[in-house]
DNA sequence: ATGTGTGAATCGGTTCACAGCC
DNA sequence: GGCTGTGAACCGATTCACACAT
């Protein structure tokens, strides 16, 4: 007998809940073994209801009057989000980012070790970054078989972020994070996450002229007062 | 007179503006002097229809039966997104990622000099970092003030994110943009983004083990544990 | 004929408000 | 009394479909 849960989760929640787990690890380490929906969304900066309506496509992990078990419900999430092993990844382009990524610790230590970086350039090719030997781009498929890697993370120069998808995927990678600046596309079966810095920087610009605008001219300032604290 | 468009844009276009602007970059160097929805939407990742709604709320600059015209469309967007002039920044923590971010050129490139740096560890004091001299926390008031900058980075982690997040503010600064895995707050008035590579890491590793639930049939897949981390 | 601009329909996500259980 | 779980209302964003301009 099958005892999966039938539950679609929304994408907006799945976004959240790493979010709330981080939470969850901190409370973690105090000896508090239960939370409410309206602490977990303080400290996840949501409001409680958005955690009571995300928690809740997990299943009742709740209990009324009292709230939810912090160990419980940090399994369950760890569970949802395939947090039980870990998943080797491998970073493509090691220019200022790409040796960044391979620097930092961050990865490894939360579950994806950093298994293997490849660059398409012969001098950086053998040279060693963060511990990890660099190897020739064309080699990604005997890599990716090898190490049974599954996500790819592209932090090359924009020109050839795509070339470096197809290359990823044709290699058995089936979740590719991008930070080339460029658009890119994959088959439908692939999952795509893109962190593009000047985008970010950009959107701020914007909202920053926005508030100039506003507060330069005719009459009245107008705040935008959002009291949304999402 | 000012000529300014009364419409208020919605967040979702202003985040796609910038990717609509690069793909115009591009365009441009052809010399294509018109592009359709259509062809820009291809560029961009997303549909026509998109393209044109979003395109609407910064006025009516395209033409019936021709399209757009690409330099003015380009105008109209970088003045719209503020990116008629430069906004410095400020990098808060130089760890491996504030390292990166700070070689880096891409940011000078769009229009987002890094006009400073700071950290609070002395040892890092007075070394130079891509060509700036990285300065104690403790200052930011006068470098903010004095560089005018509006908008800050912070890569530091997350311990000490909040803190700096309200330095920053208290600095007059107005835009902050979080690399920390942390969640911070800031005033109603002062906009914030947030990039997180574990918990982009983690969506993906949401959908693979959702990817790996379907295909495996219904027993348990038996995977390794490993203890719960960060 | 072609491709924009936009109301109307639809969809996904958020918030409300309260019934249900501890 | 306190806090979860969830239908219902609401809201923003996406998509549809077609009138309209060239």
């Amino acid at each position: 007998m099958v005892e999966r849960p039938p539950r679609r989760i929304p994408e907006a929640t799945v976004a959240r809940l790493p979010v709330y787990r981080r939470s969850l690890l901190e409370v973690a380490e105090e000896e508090t073994s239960t939370i409410s929906s309206e602490r977990l969304a303080e400290m996840a900066g949501v409001n409680a209801a958005k955690v009571r309506k995300d928690l809740s496509y997990l299943g009742s992990y709740g209990t009324r009057g009292v709230g939810y078990d912090v160990k419980y419900l940090l399994f369950q999430m760890s569970r949802e989000l395939g947090l039980t092993h870990d998943w080797p990844v491998v970073i493509v382009g090691l220019g200022n980012l790409g040796h960044a990524l391979a620097n930092y610790g961050g990865f490894g230590e939360r579950g994806f070790p950093v298994a293997a970086l490849v660059d398409a350039d012969p001098a950086k090719v053998g040279t060693r970054v963060g511990g990890t030997e660099v190897r020739h781009v064309d080699e990604l498929p005997e890599i990716v078989a090898e190490r049974r890697i599954l996500i790819g993370i592209i932090a090359t120069p924009a020109a050839v972020a795509q070339e470096v998808a197809d290359r990823l995927v044709a290699a058995g990678i089936t979740s590719v994070l991008n930070f080339a600046p460029a658009v890119i596309t994959v088959p439908d079966a692939i999952s795509l996450r893109k962190v593009d810095l000047a985008v970010e920087l950009q959107i701020l610009s914007f909202y920053q002229q926005q508030r100039q605008l506003g507060s330069a001219g005719d009459g009245e300032p107008s705040l935008p007062t959002r009291s949304v604290r999402d």
